[in-house]
DNA sequence: GAACAACTGGCTAGTAACGG
DNA sequence: CCGTTACTAGCCAGTTGTTC
């Protein structure tokens, strides 16, 4: 039986370690609103975001004004989820025109991926950052890929959702927007 | 002395190990 | 398989230090 006033190692080792650990944190919040500061003093010639000691709370108003004059966030009054139905579907475009773009990839590696990304649509219903978050599709290679021919989207099963949304079941064949 | 930043202790959620 | 325990990581509110 351990006395109660017994500092075990584990315990002791925490204790120092979570001053440090605390202080990267404030480091890492602090040089992403420092490189925050720099940026939106550029992007928006302010001579307030100049100043290094301007407040952390300042940069934060500031970005969030930034965001929402660049249209980079749903406005008050915007319908449904048209920015990021076109964002999504200015991705796929992308991503289409690069791999057309690449006259060295397998040919049926090519059409496999083409098929799949052309096939996708974004979701209809609207979504805001408050959402869940939506599980990032991974297309499911097998020896056969370039030969399936359902728009089956296998997602990595390694993970559940908090709230138990999803199973690793419903990841194997969740098709969001076939 | 007010405003702000940094520090600290406590709390919570997630997870691995273990035994029944 | 399920409940328990120990541990970790991260967050947050209260406290303390610093700057102007």
């Amino acid at each position: 039986m351990k006395g109660a006033s017994e500092v075990r190692p584990m315990e002791a080792h925490r204790k120092l370690l979570k001053p440090l650990v605390e202080r990267r944190r404030r480091e890492r919040i602090n040089n992403s609103l420092e490189k925050l500061r720099i940026f939106l003093s550029q992007a928006l010639k302010s001579e307030k975001l100049k100043n290094p000691k301007v407040e952390k709370a300042e940069i934060l108003e500031c970005t969030v004004q930034f965001l929402q004059s660049s249209k980079l966030v749903p406005q008050d009054g915007d319908v449904g989820n048209k920015g990021y139905q076109s964002g999504f579907q200015h991705c796929l475009e992308t991503a289409l025109h690069f791999m057309n773009s690449k006259p060295d990839l397998n040919v049926a590696t090519k059409d496999f991926l083409s098929h799949q990304l052309s096939s996708y649509k974004p979701p209809a219903e609207a979504w805001s950052p408050t959402d869940t978050p939506k599980p990032t599709p991974s297309i499911g290679y097998q020896d056969s890929a370039p030969h399936l021919s359902s728009n089956t989207i296998s997602v990595s099963p390694t993970k559940t959702l908090v709230d138990g949304q999803f199973s690793p079941q419903t990841f194997q064949t969740w098709r969001p927007w076939v």
